[in-house]
RNA sequence: GCCGACGUGGUGGAAUGGCAGACACAGGGGACUUAAAAUCCCCUGGCCAGUAAUGGCCGUGCGGGUUCGACCCCCGCCGUCGGCACCA
C-alpha cells in the first residue's frame, strides 16, 4: 500500500458526474434537436434540429458487447473499452460527430442454468448482471452515449430480432441476381398445382427453413449446437461430449452468401490473420462433379473432386455411410456387412471420429461403378471417412495422388495407379498430391498425358463438359447455419405450427402486430421428460386460440448480437428497427460533410474486440446484414469496415486468467488503489492493443506514479498538504476542500519560448502519430518523456500545460479534467470553463522540431565509431569532410584506403574501407 | 499435418533498412528523514582492459544470403501461441 499520489478519489466521481450532469457524450441524430448550450452544439456551431448535411463527419467506434456474467468484469474487458474510448475522446476533439455506444449480450446459458438450479427467473439475474456490470464500466469513465443502451433481453429490442428473422423468413435468395430477395417474387415450377405443393416448394427455398438433418445434440447441455459450437467433439461451451442425432430443426441459408463473404472480405479493413480464419472457414474449393454409372444399375453416383485431371487414376469409389444410394446399390452378399457398418458409423460421436481419424474403415458394398474415361470397373465402397455433408457425399478415389485414399487402399489392398508424375522424378509419386504432369491418363477419346496438372484439369473439365459427364462447380465446408435451440432464455420464434386439410404439418409466419413475442412464465426451467425444449412446459402458451401451435425452440444467442450496432443508431425508434436517416448518416452513406479530404467511411469506422469471436460472431452479423442489405433496409454490403482484436491479457503469472488459477485480477480493487485514471493508462502502456500480455501491480504503480508526477508539475505543494489536513478535520466535505488545492506559484500566464515548446510540439507530434496507428503505449511514453522534461523548468507557462492537458485527456480524462479547470481562472464555476472535451485537438507546429546543428552518426565499415555535430543546412560534401577528420574515426583509417562513402543527409555516414 | 502470427536486457516493451534496448518495472547507490514510507538525483545488456575519464569486443531464437549497412528484406531450420483439421 503507498501513499494516494493525488485525490483520485474525489476527482474521478466529481467529473462522471458532471459528464451525465451535461450530457456530454451525447451524440444527436440528424434532426433530432440539439439543445443550444450543449458543448457539441457550441464547438459546431450547431442550432436546432441539423439535417445529415449540417453535422460533422459521423466516426463510429464500437466496442463488442460484453455478456454481463455474474462473476463481473475482469481485467480483459476494459482493455479494448479504454482503447475505443481513448479514440472516441480524440476524434471528438479532433471534430468528429463521434458514436460511441455500449450495451449488452445478455440472454445466454448462465442465467438459465441459475434458473434451472434455483427457480430464480433469469431475467432477474440477468438484471442484477448488468446493473453490475455498468457499475463497473461506468466507474471507468468511458464516454460512452448511455442514452442508446441496449440488452438484447429487452422486449423492446428482440421485438425487432424477431422481426428480422421475419425478414428472413420470408426472403429467399435468388442465384440469378445473386442476392436476397422477397419470397414473393419466387416463380413456380408448373408440376406446383396445388397450395399444398406451392407451398413446400416455397418452404424449402426460404433462408429460413426446417430440416430433419442430423445435429449436434449435447445432452448435457440438453440443446444442440452449431457446428461453430463444437469442438473436437465435445461443446465450446463447458466442454461436455456431443451427439449426432437427427432432428427438425430451423436453419438459415448462409452458404447462399458464401462467395459474397468471401469476395467483400477484400473490400473491408481487418487484419490478415483474421480475414484468413474467414476465408478457411468458408472454404471455398474449385473442382468437378463427375457422374459415375453403376454398374446393372440406372442411377448414377455423382462425385466432387478438385481434381478431376486424376480421373484415370480412380480406382475405386466412396460413398459416405449414409448416403441414399448405399441400400439400392449394396448385393445380397453384402447387405448384412453394409447395414453392420452404417450401424457402427451412426453410433460413432463426433469425438471418436475425429479421435479415431487414424484407422480408416469401412466396407464394399458389392456394387462397381464405370470409370467414364477409361470405361474400367472400380468397386463402390462406403466408409465414414466422406462426409455425407460435404460436396456430394460421395468421392472418386484416387490412391496413388490422396494420402485418405491411399491409406485406405492400402490397408483394403486396393489396386493404386500412377497418373502424376511429380517435377522431382527422385519424389515418391505415391500419395504425391502436388502438380506435376499427367501420365497414363490417355484413351481414344481424351488425352491428358504430357499436361501440367491446370492443364490436364481444364481438358478433362471441357471433355465431361461435353460428354454431359460432368461439369466445374465450386463446393464450399460453410454449413447451413443451425439457428435453434432447446432453451428457455433466449428469442422465442416468431412462428405456428397447423396442419392443412391433407393433415401435413406446416409453419407459418406470426404477424409482425403479435411481436415481440415474449418467452412464457415457467416454474420449471428444465427440458421436459420427452426431451421438448422449455417453453413446451407452458401448454397455455403453445396452444393458440386457433388450433396452431407455437414453435417452442428459441434462438440462439448469436441471433441479438448480429444486428445491435444496428440498434445503437436509433436504439428508441418505436416504429423500425433502424430508421433511414440515422441508418443512413452513421453508417457513412448519406451526404455529408467532410474533414479535410477524408470522406465518411462505410459502416462501422473501428469494432474493437476479442478473436474468440473470429468466425462467429463476425460471420453470423455479416451475414444477416448482407441479407438487411439486399431487403433495402441497410446501405452498406459490410457491417464493420475496420476491425481490431484486442490481445489477451494474462494473470501476473503469465498464465491465461482464471479462477481456478487464482490469479483473476478484479477491476474494482485496482481502481480502489490507484484510481481509473492509473488503470486506463496501464491497460494501454503494457504493450501494442493487439498482443497479449501478463498483469503486473507494478506496472499500475509505475503509470500511477507518472500521473502524481504529472499532479505535482500543476500543483501546489502547500496548498495540497492543507487540504489533506481539511480532509482528516471534515472527511465530509473533502469534494468541496478539491477547491482550496492551487496552482505551483511557477504555472504563469507568460508566453512560451522554445525550450518549452520544442518538447510540447515533438509530443503533440507523437501523441498524435500514435493516436492515428493505435500505438498507445508509445503516446504515453511520450507523454512521460515530457513530464520529464518540464519538472525541471522554472516557471511554466500555463498555455503550455493546457495544450498538454488535452493530449492527456484521451488517456486519462478525469485528472485532464480537473488540471484543465484549474487552468481557467473561473474555475469555480465548472460550466463556465470551456469543454475540455471539445476543444480542438492541438496541432504540433513543425519549426518548432526544426534543429540548428545535427548529431550524425559516423560509421566505418559499419560499425559505430563517433558522432559529429554539424549545422542542419550542411551539404553532404560537408558532412563527409566532417566525418572524414572526425577523432575517432582517423585510427580506424589508418593505414586503409577508403573505397567508398556513404553520405544519408541527417541521417548518417558510413565510410567503406580495406 | 495445413494456415496465420510471433521470438529483442532480469521483466513489459521501443526502434520496420541507418546510433539496438525509448518509456516503464525490478535491482543497486545516494539525498531528505530520529526512522520508515513517499519524493528527488545517479547507475543499470554481457564480456574484457584501465585507478579513472574512457576504450575495445560480443549481442535482437539458430544457420545461411542480399546490402556500404539487417531486429527489420530473402532462403532453410528450431521454438511459442492462435486457428483449422478425413472438406475429396
Amino acid at each position: 500500500m503507498s501513499r494516494r499520489q493525488y485525490p483520485f478519489h474525489l476527482i474521478e466521481p466529481k467529473w462522471q458526474s458532471h459528464w451525465d450532469a451535461t450530457s456530454t457524450f451525447r451524440a444527436f441524430n440528424p434532426g433530432e434537436e440539439i439543445p443550444p448550450q450543449h458543448p457539441f452544439a457550441l464547438r459546431h456551431q450547431l442550432r436546432g434540429a441539423p439535417l445529415a448535411t449540417e453535422l460533422p463527419p459521423k466516426f463510429y467506434i464500437l466496442d463488442m458487447f460484453p455478456y454481463p456474467s455474474g462473476s463481473g468484469l475482469h481485467v480483459g474487458h476494459p482493455e479494448g473499452y479504454t482503447a475505443t474510448d481513448i479514440l472516441a475522446r480524440y476524434r471528438r476533439a479532433a471534430g468528429f460527430h463521434v458514436l460511441h455506444p455500449m450495451g449488452w449480450d445478455a440472454f445466454g446459458l448462465p442465467a438459465e442454468q441459475y434458473a434451472v438450479k434455483t427457480g430464480q427467473h433469469p431475467r432477474v439475474t440477468t438484471e442484477q448482471n448488468i446493473a453490475n456490470f455498468t457499475r463497473q464500466i461506468r466507474s471507468l469513465g468511458f464516454s460512452y452515449d448511455w442514452s442508446r443502451e441496449v440488452a438484447t433481453t429487452d422486449p423492446g429490442y428482440f421485438l425487432w430480432t424477431q422481426w428480422i428473422f421475419l425478414q428472413i423468413y420470408h426472403a429467399w435468395f435468388n442465384p440469378q441476381t445473386n442476392r436476397a430477395e422477397s419470397i414473393d417474387t419466387l416463380k413456380y415450377p408448373a408440376e406446383c398445382t396445388t397450395e399444398s405443393q406451392r407451398r413446400a416448394y416455397r418452404d424449402a427455398r426460404r433462408l429460413a427453413f426446417v430440416s430433419e438433418a442430423p445435429v449436434n445434440w449435447c445432452p448435457e447441455l440438453g440443446t444442440v449446437l452449431a457446428n461453430e459450437e463444437v469442438i473436437d467433439g465435445k461443446s465450446e461451451v463447458g466442454g461436455f461430449p456431443v451427439i449426432r442425432k437427427p432432428m427438425r430443426q430451423w436453419m438459415l441459408r448462409i452458404t447462399a452468401f458464401a462467395e459474397r463473404l468471401l469476395t467483400d472480405l477484400d473490400t473491408i479493413d481487418w487484419s490478415d490473420s483474421l480475414k484468413e480464419m474467414q476465408r478457411n472457414w468458408i472454404g471455398r474449393s474449385e473442382g468437378a462433379e463427375v457422374d459415375f454409372q453403376i454398374e446393372g444399375n440406372a442411377e448414377k453416383i455423382r462425385v466432387f473432386t478438385t481434381r478431376p485431371d486424376t480421373l484415370f487414376g480412380a480406382t475405386y469409389m466412396v460413398l459416405s455411410p449414409e448416403h441414399k444410394l448405399v441400400s439400392e446399390i449394396t448385393s445380397e452378399p453384402q447387405a448384412a456387412a453394409v447395414q453392420g457398418y452404417q450401424q457402427f458409423a451412426s453410433t460413432r460421436s463426433d469425438l471418436e471420429r475425429t479421435e479415431l481419424a487414424k484407422e480408416k474403415t469401412g466396407v464394399w458394398t458389392g456394387a462397381f461403378a464405370v470409370n467414364p474415361v477409361n470405361g474400367q470397373r472400380i468397386p463402390i465402397w462406403i466408409a465414414d471417412y466422406v462426409l455425407a455433408s460435404y460436396g456430394t457425399g460421395a468421392i472418386m478415389a484416387v490412391p496413388a495422388h490422396d494420402e485418405r485414399d491411399l491409406e485406405f487402399a492400402k490397408k483394403f489392398d486396393l489396386p493404386i495407379v500412377q497418373v502424376v508424375q511429380p517435377p522431382d522424378p527422385k519424389t515418391d509419386w505415391h500419395g504425391f498430391t502436388n502438380e506435376g504432369t499427367a501420365i497414363n491418363s490417355s484413351s481414344s477419346e481424351v488425352a491428358l498425358n504430357g499436361l501440367t496438372t491446370s492443364e490436364a484439369k481444364r481438358t478433362i473439365s471441357q471433355w465431361l463438359e461435353s460428354r454431359g459427364l460432368g461439369k466445374r462447380t465450386i463446393n464450399f465446408k460453410l454449413r447451413d447455419w443451425l439457428f435453434s435451440r432447446q432453451r428457455y432464455w433466449g428469442e422465442p420464434f416468431p412462428i405456428r405450427w397447423q396442419r392443412d386439410s391433407d393433415g401435413t404439418l406446416y409453419h407459418e409466419a406470426l404477424p409482425s402486430t403479435a411481436l415481440p413475442v415474449l418467452p412464457p412464465s415457467l416454474e420449471d426451467y428444465k427440458p421436459t421428460a420427452d426431451g421438448q425444449p422449455p417453453l413446451a412446459r407452458a401448454k397455455d402458451w403453445v396452444q393458440l386460440p386457433d388450433g396452431s401451435i407455437r414453435e417452442t425452440n428459441t434462438m440462439p444467442q448469436w441471433a441479438g448480437s448480429c444486428w445491435y450496432y444496428l440498434r445503437y443508431l436509433d436504439a428508441r425508434n418505436p416504429q423500425s428497427f433502424v430508421g433511414n436517416q440515422a441508418e443512413s448518416y452513421w453508417m457513412g452513406t448519406a451526404a455529408s460533410k467532410t474533414l479535410g479530404d477524408r470522406r465518411p467511411t462505410p459502416g462501422v469506422d473501428l469494432y474493437v474486440g476479442g478473436t474468440e469471436h473470429a468466425v462467429l460472431h463476425l460471420l453470423y452479423a455479416r451475414f444477416w446484414h448482407k441479407v438487411l442489405f439486399d431487403l433495402g433496409h441497410v446501405s452498406t454490403a459490410e457491417p464493420f469496415y475496420k476491425l481490431v482484436n484486442q490481445g489477451l491479457i494474462q494473470g501476473e503469472d503469465g498464465q491465461k486468467m482464471s479462477k481456478s488459477r487464482g490469479n483473476v485480477v478484479n477491476p474494482d480493487d485496482v481502481l480502489r488503489e490507484y484510481g481509473a485514471d492509473a488503470f486506463r493508462l496501464y491497460e494501454m502502456f503494457m504493450g501494442p492493443l493487439q498482443d497479449s500480455k501478463p498483469w503486473n501491480t507494478k506496472g499500475v504503480e509505475g503509470v500511477y506514479r507518472f500521473l502524481g508526477r504529472t499532479w505535482r508539475l500543476f500543483i501546489d505543494e502547500a496548498s495540497e498538504s492543507q487540504f489533506e489536513q481539511a480532509c482528516t478535520v471534515d472527511p465530509h466535505n473533502a469534494a468541496t476542500h478539491l477547491q482550496s488545492i492551487q496552482l505551483a506559484p511557477n504555472v504563469q500566464e507568460i508566453p512560451a519560448d522554445a525550450h518549452h515548446l520544442k518538447p510540447l510540439h515533438a509530443c503533440i507530434k507523437k501523441v498524435t502519430e500514435d493516436l492515428e496507428g493505435m500505438r498507445f503505449n508509445t503516446a504515453i511514453s511520450a507523454m512521460m518523456v515530457f513530464v520529464n522534461e518540464a519538472m525541471g523548468w522554472e516557471v511554466k507557462p500555463v498555455s503550455v500545460l493546457k495544450t498538454f492537458a488535452q493530449l492527456l485527456a484521451p488517456f486519462s480524462p478525469h485528472i485532464a479534467e480537473e488540471l484543465w479547470s484549474m487552468l481557467h481562472t473561473q474555475r469555480a464555476d465548472p460550466g463556465s470553463v470551456p469543454s475540455l472535451i471539445y476543444s480542438p485537438w492541438p496541432t504540433h507546429d513543425p519549426a518548432w522540431l526544426i534543429e540548428d546543428t545535427l548529431e550524425i552518426p559516423v560509421q566505418v565499415n559499419g560499425k559505430l565509431r563517433d558522432v559529429i555535430r554539424v549545422p542542419a543546412t550542411s551539404d553532404p560534401a560537408t558532412i563527409e569532410a566532417a566525418a572524414r577528420s572526425a577523432e575517432k574515426v582517423l585510427p580506424f583509417l589508418d593505414g586503409k584506403t577508403i573505397r567508398k562513402v556513404i553520405v544519408v543527409p541527417k541521417k548518417l555516414v558510413n565510410i567503406v574501407a580495406s
